[in-house]
DNA sequence: GTCTATATCGGGATAGAC
DNA sequence: GTCTATCCCGATATAGAC
């Protein structure tokens, strides 16, 4: 840990990145004061209790998911563009934080009203987005679709493959290296199996 | 509980419960006794730990799952048969098991190590599976396309809507009642958006 | 602000009576 | 096989010196 850091980051980035792994009731405070290369009592000195020093891990790791998760499909671009943005830019960003998105729904499995707090501060628009997203579906590919179901269409096909590593890797005996050129290739095959899906509905219209 | 079962059974079926909602670590012993309406030490006598108690559970359900994930797969059918009764029995399946697939792919991220004793006496024969599709893919649709993204496509579009049900009901401030609608589209919803994406290659071959 | 020492408690595990 | 009582450690949290 960098000794020119205050106390107070130093804690936060060694909370961030053993609650990120191991959870609220699997992280160990001794743990993280270590990580930290400080004494385990400065963490209630700074953040009072663990749950205390969690929820503030959790609400700076949500808030930054959810901006990325939507600043690309807030911007000025095709639909398409921004499929073909958001899955590089994806794969790219988790696999230097591949815990972080399980993390986030752990913590929410686990207890559903934290979002609440955060949501709230946030200038994440969940309405803005889906709206956004509705219209460009609309003018620019001619379609009339729920745009959340595309949406989650997008995450499961990105983030699904990131959580389950181990179970694919294990499952299939997939061995690193393959597994990093897996992941390289989706970035091409995701947008492009979302584009065919999308055009299917062009010509053949029975969607709800 | 119900009092006909034997104790071990209902020590499992407590235990299952327990740590399928809030993990290894989550997890008490006493919840689990309570739960079973046993003694706490009881749990020693029939499983000498909590970690062998969890072992066996893990097994026990990663075993399951991973039957009924590809005993489709495997039988006489079209591809497209398959996928379409996969994803609606899977929905089915999940609502009453909410927890299970999250709780394996938790224990593996815990752990990968878990896999390796089970996959072995296991009827799981991954292999097999993806040759079957890549079968299919080429003799019902004229597809060179690698087996795995497309499995992994479908367990995307299915699986990650229902671990990610708190991040997606908080975020968009979706009520249970819609709730329930959303997953019942999706049974039609993403057969369709496979159907679309694939038969996109058939017209525009530039595929890996 | 940072450390050492200690209080306190919860939870996994065991001993032993029945 | 099932229970009560108890052990014992690990982990959160606090007191208090420096």
């Amino acid at each position: 840990m960098d000794n020119s850091q205050n106390t107070e980051d130093k804690i936060l980035a060694a909370a961030r990145e053993v609650f990120h792994k191991k959870g609220l009731s699997g992280a160990r405070m001794q743990e993280i004061a270590d990580l930290a290369g400080i004494n385990k009592s400065l963490l209630h000195y700074y953040f009072r209790s663990k749950d205390a020093l969690f929820e503030k891990v959790f609400t700076e790791t949500f808030s930054q998911l959810a901006n990325k998760m939507t600043e690309i499909f807030l911007s000025e671009m095709t639909l398409m563009s921004k499929i073909g943005i958001f899955v590089n830019f994806y794969f790219n960003f988790i696999s230097g934080h591949s815990y972080i998105v399980q993390f986030v729904i752990n913590a929410l499995q686990d207890k559903p009203e934290r979002i609440r707090e955060v949501i709230l501060k946030q200038n994440v628009t969940p309405e803005i987005l889906l709206e956004t997203i509705r219209k460009q579906l609309k003018e620019e590919m001619g379609l009339d679709i729920d745009p959340l179901h595309i949406y989650v269409n997008i995450l499961g096909l990105v983030i699904f493959p990131v959580i389950a590593r181990p179970l694919i890797q294990s499952i299939f005996a997939i061995p690193d290296e393959r597994m990093a050129v897996f992941y390289e290739q989706r970035k091409k095959i995701v947008p492009t199996f979302i584009e065919n899906a999308l055009k299917g509905y062009e010509t053949d219209r029975t969607m709800v």
